[in-house]
RNA sequence: GGGUCUAUAGCCAAGUGGUAAGGCAUGGGACUGCAACUCCCCGAUCGUUGGUUCAAAUCCGACUAGGCCCUCCA
């Protein structure tokens, strides 16, 4: 397996730290609203990993978190705590709106077949972790305490811009305008380890600490969910681009202060989705949620199909054209493959040179357009039989995740009994060219999920 | 301003030095009462420009355009 790690900035084999065994953490959704559909596609992203991961073989643990707590609009005095801004917003609780937004979340990750991980932990029930490090943090010298606030000093970190590749200098040059910055800190790039109330007199979520009555900073959350179920040793860190700096380049600072050896070797970045303006966001343009696509009459999986005709590294740009090409391109490839002849006829010698093909796609770096330009290449080869052609494209979809091959619909026997009736009224109206009948059939049938085909053999039926 | 990535047919997009995958759409044809389905056929020299090489979409440089990051973000 090849994969491109953004700490060295180059495709490289991958090695787990234990042989067979991938430990994989991927951050998780700020449950302050919806996800939108480019939030998802990271979701998609590493969905088809995990599930590549275990089609070569190996076996994985995934821990994913949920930021219920302590995410801030800016890490300076000035930031909003997204949470309570959502609850605000909604007139709900903290706790309900977080119930409510991982729901959600986990309602739409269902609805594009991304599987959820192993472990999914909730940032506010692990507060104990994130203290235990803390404190060591504190111990070893690597934070310290100003104005109420824990902070970590950047300037004790090995190589603290590492993971970005940025520039200290360039950075304090060019820095946003909106930056405010928090002048009890050592550094300007220090960042909140622990809040105490001095920031929010009003925060709903808060704990006792030996530094006072707070919450955690963003950032320990992650590394504190990855140390306490995975351990020291993480082998593939994944995320959104964006979460590179601050949050990623944050986590590999205390998480390695904090063993004291490196921490993660692999990590592993998912590109945004952009619409015609760049990138988008909660806060401009459409906001694109699955439940939306619903409502406009997509298949949410045509979106998953969507992204796997591209690479997780590239950027891509959605429109509803891009859109309207998969969900139609989807729905001829669900059509093609439910007209496949289930008889068994397995052609070993051919199948297995597929599944080698489909395994190079995966390992040079997760090609998932190369996997489905494959399963069109099965259905076109003719030495294949249908049966074999089921095998693979069944074989395929563990990683794709595109439910290519429906469950066999059940039609009780009268029913069907009733359908090959109606299709020979209908062959008779056609002979005495009744096509007003002939078409009254086709309607009544399609609309109880039943499709007829005109072929060259005679008029076959679909179950939809 | 600094950093970084990208630029392939109408649209999405693969391609990691040997002479352009795949899909959608469009057009033509077969089939059909019509439609759908199915099948067949048709399209690009790879942003521009230099260079390296026997050979470049693939490597290097310049230019142009665009995206993203620079402490909210998947």
């Amino acid at each position: 397996m090849r994969v491109y790690n953004t700490l060295t900035k180059k495709v490289e084999d991958f090695i787990p730290f234990e042989e067979g065994i991938v430990r994989m953490y991927t951050c998780g959704p700020t449950v302050y609203n919806y996800a939108h559909i480019g939030n998802l596609r990271t979701y998609i992203f590493e969905d088809v990993l995990e599930k590549s991961l275990n089609y070569i073989g190996y076996k994985v643990f995934r821990v994913m978190n949920i930021t219920d707590v302590g995410h801030l609009t800016s890490d300076g005095d000035t930031g909003e705590d997204k949470m309570a801004k959502g609850a605000l917003r909604e007139g709900k609780t903290v706790r309900e709106t977080a119930k409510f937004y991982t729901d959600a979340f986990f309602e739409d990750c269902a609805k594009l077949n991304i599987d959820k991980p192993a472990v999914v932990a909730p940032a506010s029930e692990h507060i104990d972790q994130y203290i235990k490090m803390i404190k060591k943090l504190l111990d070893d010298g690597y934070a310290y305490e100003s104005n109420g606030n824990i902070y970590f000093d950047i300037s004790k970190a090995k190589d603290y811009y590492r993971l970005s590749g940025k520039n200290p200098e360039d950075l304090i040059v060019g820095a946003r305008d909106s930056v405010e910055e928090d002048k009890s800190k050592r550094n300007p790039a220090d960042f909140a380890l622990w809040f105490t109330i001095s920031k929010f007199q009003n925060q709903e979520m808060k704990w006792d600490s030996p530094w006072g009555v707070g919450y955690p900073g963003w950032h320990i959350e992650c590394s504190g969910i990855s140390a306490e179920f995975l351990g020291e040793h993480l082998d593939i860190h994944c995320g959104g681009v964006d979460n590179i700096f601050p949050h990623h380049t944050n986590e590999i600072a205390q998480s390695e202060a904090y063993f004291g050896h490196k921490w993660c070797n692999y990590w592993m970045h998912g590109e945004h989705l952009n619409d015609a303006e760049g990138k988008m966001s909660k806060s401009k343009g459409e906001f694109l949620t699955v439940s939306l696509l619903e409502e406009k009459g997509y298949n949410p999986l045509s979106y998953r199909y969507f992204c796997l005709n591209s690479h997780y590294r590239n950027q891509l740009v959605f429109s509803w054209e891009a859109l309207d090409g998969a969900e139609q391109a989807y729905k001829k490839l669900k059509s093609r493959i439910r007209q496949l002849n289930k008889n068994p006829d397995l052609n070993e010698n051919k199948t297995d040179a597929y599944q080698v093909r489909f395994k190079q796609a995966i390992e040079n770096d997760l090609n998932t357009s190369s996997m489905m330009t494959l399963v069109y290449d099965v259905l076109k080869d003719e030495e294949l039989s249908d049966f074999s052609k089921l095998f693979l494209i069944d074989d395929f979809d563990k990683v794709l995740g595109l439910d290519l091959i429906d469950e066999e619909k059940e039609i009780d026997e009268d029913f069907e009994k009733e359908i090959l009736s109606k299709i020979e009224e209908r062959a008779e109206a056609k002979k005495n060219k009744d096509f007003q009948k002939a078409d009254q059939i086709r309607e009544e049938l399609l609309s109880r999920g039943i499709k007829l085909n005109d072929t060259r053999e005679g008029t076959t039926y679909e179950v939809l």
